[in-house]
DNA sequence: CTGAAAGCGCTAACAA
DNA sequence: TTGTTAGCGCTTTCAG
């Protein structure tokens, strides 16, 4: 292996000054250049081992995400890798599956080999287990004070689901959530879409999935006959005594198209009986057509505001919370055309 | 931070013991007990970039991928992290675009990185470029003798595709492909087709995109047009010379879609008028319904039998190619019912 | 089995 | 500016 050594020598300088062409200090021109010079002909490389064990800085950033299987994440995951290489910044994967101690042993890994943050959705109070050392980005989520945090306008685009389904004829609306306990973000989905509805007085009901009951937040499937149950009450013939829902807000792309489902398993038609709105903005292959009418999240904006805000914290410049990045209707087939 | 040193006054051994019972060396029983004692009391964690300094090795895999809007590479991606997690090996994620700078810039990375192995789908004569430090395993290509490489059986996918085409009713039978030049593995899926055809008898074409005529392999949208202009060859009214084609096989299920929609634009009905079948085998959100009838690949065996072969190689024990894991034929709604 | 000591390749004082 | 040198925290001989 060639190191600095073999070029200092080739080069007939020293070490440091090999060093400092390395680095950018002050060098003078006619060195730089025989310098050069030997690390083009030897093939040298640093050791970015060797220099991290000296600065306690490697370019690595983790990135905790809960799964790859939702085009969401990877959604996301490719939006921070190339937000993150223009910084030079490489990304160490870590999949928490959205266990929490899968989500400690990465940051005990991440603290081991010295990463210089963190970028995650994680389902744990991981800031308990950040140190100084170690700057740390959440993506949707707001434990407590303290913690830096980006993401959507997500209480704007509860109002905006309330307004669509609304605006395009519905008028007894139902909101669909599965909720993490330590998301407060993600709930304002539903807060912003009842707020709507109160302030203009339209009838809607709100139904909430634990964490316990749906298999994963972000993973709907496999929660069919859960699903199924609560459309029934709302939808079915059993619901005599209340307006028959004609409109639905699901917190996620996700549980949106299982409610689809079962919705045309009773027979109803979408968008002509009932119309549907998700939330995240999926499309086929990440491409093409809506998976479902959707709010849109700003992926890329999300991207790269968390960049942005960790390259800050590694600089200790002071920062504030984004949670505010716009939204909007993505039209899907699952409602109808707006009216007249 | 604590150190070795640290734990080694603690404990009052020497720096030489911890380190043993760090890796599991001979130690007393007695002395063990003391530094695991210290250990646990300082909240000692290794400092993973000095151990790398001196064994030059790292617990990264560097993972090269096109793009993570394909699903398939995010699947891959998935399975890819579960295997290596397995072995205590973290991804350091690299995205190429396809482009042969970035595959090279990567590579370099990984080699300052000290990085143990990389896995990847690239597009590059990557191997030239890796030296014995690194061990190298390539999906779905194959340059040349010596790399290693792991697939799926694409021949035997082509001919499942002909095959089952027929099977359920289509009698002229069309292939388009998109290609890379350096990627001999993929192009067994034509080869596939065509010999099953061959060998039945069955009247066929084929149709080849290079690399510069769609814009990436694995992102087939963006070029309609072209898809068009051969889809009216071989569909339209122009079609008077020779039998209209009423089966399509795909060699993705990216390109597979485009053309499904292309072909509901010349008012033909899937599957009634032409059948169509894509290769990968996606889902909707990674797990619902096929997005089209495909040939599915077998991602997690293709993940560890990768990993599998990484690790053996980081062993210098021989491995052998992988490339014929078996794959199956994925009914969707572009095709028609088995026929009885 | 244990301790002492020599580096791994690099950066950053410091002295010149 | 440049060269010299002392470590960063760890593993690994090599004596004992």
């Amino acid at each position: 292996m060639v190191t600095i050594k073999d070029v200092a020598r080739d080069a007939g300088v020293s070490v440091g000054t090999v060093s400092n062409v390395l680095n950018g200090s002050r060098v003078s021109e006619e060195r730089r250049l025989r310098v050069e010079a030997s690390i083009q002909k030897l093939g040298y490389q640093v050791n970015t081992l060797a220099r991290g064990l000296k600065t306690h800085k490697t370019d690595y950033v983790v990135v905790i995400l809960p799964n790859l299987t939702n085009p969401f994440f990877s959604l996301l995951l490719a939006y921070l890798e190339k937000t993150l290489t223009l910084y030079h910044k490489q990304i160490v994967l870590c999949i928490s599956d959205a266990e929490k101690n899968k989500e400690l042993h990465f940051i005990e890994l991440a603290r081991r080999n010295k990463i210089d943050g963190v970028i995650g959705i994680t389902y744990t109070n991981i800031d308990d287990y950040i140190d100084d050392s170690m700057a740390f980005v959440s993506i949707d989520r707001h434990f407590h004070e303290g913690i830096h945090v980006v993401s959507a306008d997500n209480f704007e685009g509860g109002k905006l689901a309330a307004a669509t389904l609304y605006e395009r004829g519905s008028r007894n609306l139902l909101s669909f959530q599965t909720l993490s306990s330590l998301s407060t973000e993600v709930r304002k989905r539903q807060q912003g879409f009842e707020a709507w509805c109160s302030e203009h007085q339209v009838s809607y009901s709100c139904n909430t999935f634990s964490e316990d009951q749906v298999k994963s937040v972000y993973s709907s499937y496999g929660s069919q006959d859960l699903i199924a149950n609560v459309l029934r009450a709302y939808l079915g013939s059993a619901a005599e005594n209340r307006p028959k829902v004609d409109g639905i807000f699901a917190s996620s792309d996700h549980l949106a198209l299982a409610i689809c489902e079962e919705i045309q398993k009773f027979g109803l038609r979408i968008p002509e009986d009932v119309q549907v709105i998700g939330f995240d903005g999926l499309r086929i292959l990440n491409q093409g057509e809506p998976l479902v009418s959707s709010i849109e999240q700003p992926v890329p904006a999300i991207a790269e505001a968390a960049v942005d805000m960790l390259l800050k914290l590694l600089n200790h410049e002071n920062v504030e919370n984004v949670t505010n990045l716009p939204v909007r209707f993505l039209e899907g087939w699952s409602t109808r055309p707006r009216q007249a």
